[in-house]
DNA sequence: CGGTAGGTCGTTTTT
DNA sequence: CGACCTACCG
């Protein structure tokens, strides 16, 4: 029991009350890991608890791991046996073995926000609604808000309340959209994100013997970032903790930064109604920053009226005052963040990784990666569109998906004519009108294609439907990876990425290598058991980021400040402090809106240990227009005591600067991340000769050369005659291969 | 049916 | 500025 001592008087009550619901304020910096990987240890080793019966919940799946190993550290394997992960996780495997009660098969496909967005695009196209009006965003986020409330669409179209704001907002239709949705996805076998959490809640409403089954299961319950819970979340884990009351929750309002995604700050202002007994530990004493960087982000959040009384404190050195920075553009942003750490890195002796730049959009670290790349300093950018939302991952996973989950209709829409296999979009509707109409599944419409189509495309789905069928068969028999990897070659998708020869292409055909790699990764590794792909596809479902980067890299990180969260740097640049892009201009309608920039202003100073930097530019692009920027109020509302008003500007680059700007690599790493480089040139179009006349190409044959008016010259490499189209397959000196169909290309024969 | 040119749109954060 | 969608042409 030694690693008590090494705890504070309130960690160490943190970790030693085990029992009755306990919250646990954590202010930045105090330890908050620490104590609940302890706490989670002390049960386990001191109090005797079997490790089965713990359940902790995180937002991440990097918290959930981070945790993981921590504990495993500190009691060995045993620590495998709890219960961690994501809510979004831990609730879709409970929802796998009792889907059965909500009318789900437990293959149920998860799809993420474009399959959302992508459904909600053709339902407002169906319902013939204004698509200027419901844009698929604004649906979706309506729609979740409801989910999060656990508004029912049933509760949704009564609600009068519901109805009167939609119709403020001339969105009267979108109880329908929301109707229809919920339908399609039933129909789908598909629950969206916050399906796992609306029918968790359903299930426990509904099945007292499932709910009694896991309060049975999880004697005790831990729940972090409790700041950043939805309604449904918690309710789940009241539910769940109802028996034994063996709940800890740990939070820190001051760092409720989710509310756009339906967080209620109010649950844990309201925590101590629901629990009369509940008790309350606060983490006060920071160690991670200086006592100016402490003190600065104190003088921010004190701004925020909505909050819980607490003094973060340091015994840490005063160290440097903040630096405040002021470019003229944000080009010089850039240089001037990438010359101080040029600098600091030179004087003070510090790696990379020591520094981090944190801004609030994505579309910020432009103009720093550029800045960064022409020092030569190293970089990672953290999330950013992840590996599973390029597009060619996408179509793959779509096919391993459909196969083994034939009535996702998302995935199909996808795979259906990718590669092109002549079904259009015409037929593809046809097939999904067919379904709906006759109430019948979608597979069911593709194996009697002949009933719902005409000849042509009829047989085309019957090909499709086959190659499907074969596929489901190979499933069966391999595993995981040998389907996969057949899978890939025989829907003739890998020769697709293969023969495009451009350099984006090779990227993608690699990155499709290495999700294959992925999967082998999946089946070859002894901890799955199950080394089916439909294993594989619940396994990765609910993966956002697989960065369980290899910190092999010395690199400077670069991230969202939301994505920030938990973390900190030796040295943490914010950037862009300008009103309308921090606080941005769509969070100022309100006081709560603001209050949350705010806090999330407070998280990004809180990263730094040592040293921070706050810049901002009076110029910037934005949409593609040159904007005059003015300083963030934030900056105003800082003590003025703390800071310290940078003059150097980013252009007067000494000699040593330009030295390192000559040769080598160009700073970046992580070859999944690699931004897509541009197409390169393409050939000038051809003007036709004077003389320029298509002539009759019915005699057209393989060697003739022709002239087209926009390709040039070429020659006819082959015809094809495809039902009552003739194509011509052509080599263009210019353009290459190119196949033209013959009832409309115009061409003159040469010879 | 498929490719592409040209228009539109938005750009907050994530499971 | 770039991603994406549509309309149109071959």
């Amino acid at each position: 029991m030694e690693y008590l001592s090494s705890l504070n008087p309130p960690q160490r009550e943190a970790v030693e009350r085990t029992q009755g619901p306990l919250m646990i304020i954590a202010g930045a910096g105090s330890g908050k890991t620490r104590v609940l990987t302890y706490r989670i240890a002390h049960l386990i080793q001191a109090k005797g608890v079997d490790p089965f019966h713990i359940l902790s919940l995180t937002f991440t799946n990097k918290a959930a791991n981070e945790m993981k190993q921590r504990i495993e550290k500190l009691i060995g394997l045993e620590a495998r046996n709890t219960w961690m992960g994501t809510f979004h996780s831990v609730f879709a495997k409970i929802l796998r073995v009792e889907a059965h009660k909500l009318g789900y098969p437990s293959n149920f496909t998860i799809y993420d926000t474009d399959d959302s967005k992508s459904l909600i695009r053709s339902i407002v196209k169906e319902l013939k609604l204004d698509d200027k009006v419901y844009k698929p965003n604004t649906v979706l986020s309506r729609i979740s808000g409801a989910k999060n409330r656990l508004i029912s669409w049933e509760q949704y179209v009564n609600d009068p309340y519901i109805l009167a704001d939609d119709e403020a907002a001339m969105k009267p239709k979108m109880g329908q959209i929301y109707k229809t949705y919920q339908s399609r996805l039933f129909r789908s076998s598909a629950m969206d994100f916050d399906d796992l959490l609306f029918n968790t809640n359903i299930l426990f409403r509904d099945h007292p013997d499932a709910l009694n089954k896991y309060q049975q299961r999880f004697k005790y319950v831990m729940v972090d970032e409790f700041q950043d819970t939805n309604l449904s979340q918690y309710l789940i884990t009241k539910k769940i903790a109802a028996v034994h009351q063996n709940i800890c929750v740990v939070g820190d309002d001051a760092q409720s930064i989710y509310a756009f995604r339906g967080a209620n700050i109010q649950n844990i202002l309201n925590f101590e109604k629901d629990y009369p007994d509940l008790f309350v530990v606060k983490l006060e004493q920071n160690y991670r920053s200086t006592k100016n960087i402490v003190n600065t982000a104190n003088s921010i959040i004190e701004k925020n009226k909505s909050q819980l009384k607490k003094n973060v404190w340091t015994h840490n050195e005063s160290g440097d005052l903040i630096e405040l920075m002021k470019a003229s553009s944000d080009n010089e942003e850039g240089r001037m963040v990438a010359t101080t750490i040029f600098e600091q890195k030179n004087n003070k002796q510090l790696h990379n990784s020591d520094f981090a730049i944190l801004y609030r959009t994505n579309s910020q670290s432009r103009a720093m990666e550029e800045a960064l790349r022409k020092l030569n300093i190293t970089y990672r950018i953290v999330g950013g569109l992840s590996f599973y939302q390029r597009k060619e991952i996408k179509d793959l996973m779509a096919y391993l998906r459909y196969v083994v989950n034939e009535e996702d209709e998302e995935a199909f829409k996808r795979i259906i004519n990718y590669p092109k296999r002549g079904i259009g979009n015409n037929t593809v509707e046809k097939v999904m009108v067919a379904a709906y109409e006759h109430d019948i599944p979608l597979w069911e419409v593709i194996n009697n294609s002949s009933s719902f189509l005409s000849g042509r495309a009829a047989n085309s789905v019957e090909d499709f439907c086959t190659m499907i069928r074969s596929f489901k068969i190979e499933t069966e028999r391999k595993d995981a990876f040998e389907a996969a990897s057949s899978i890939a070659k025989q829907s003739g998708l890998l020769r697709e990425l293969y023969e495009d020869k451009t350099i984006e292409g090779l990227n993608r055909y690699e990155n499709v290598q290495e999700l294959l790699n992925a999967i082998k990764e999946y089946v070859d590794n002894p901890e799955n058991e199950d080394k089916s792909l439909g294993a594989f596809l619940q396994e990765i479902a609910l993966l956002t980021d697989e960065d369980q980067n290899k910190d092999t890299n010395d690199a400077v990180t670069l991230m969202t400040i939301h994505s920030s969260k938990g973390l900190e740097f030796r040295h943490v640049f914010v950037v862009g402090m300008e009103e309308d892009l921090f606080p941005s201009q769509m969070m100022m309608q309100s006081r709560e809106d603001l209050e949350e920039e705010r806090r999330l202003f407070y998280v990004a100073c809180t990263r730094a240990m040592e040293k921070l930097y706050l810049s901002y530019a009076l110029t910037r692009y934005r949409y593609g227009r040159l904007l005059n920027c003015e300083p963030s109020r934030f900056l105003e509302e800082i003590d003025p005591s703390y800071i310290k008003v940078n003059k150097r500007t980013g252009s007067n680059v000494s000699s040593s600067f330009r030295e390192s700007l000559s040769e080598g690599n160009n700073g970046f790493i992580g070859l999944k991340k690699k931004p897509a480089l541009r197409s390169s040139t393409t050939a000038k179009v051809h003007t036709p000769s004077p003389d320029f006349k298509p002539s009759n190409t019915n005699n057209l044959q393989k060697g003739m050369k022709i002239e087209h008016p926009k390709f040039g010259f070429g020659k006819v490499t082959g015809i094809e005659t495809e039902g009552t189209n003739k194509k011509a397959h052509i080599h263009f000196d210019n353009f290459g291969e190119k196949t033209l169909l013959l009832s409309f290309a115009k061409l003159r024969i040469l010879d």
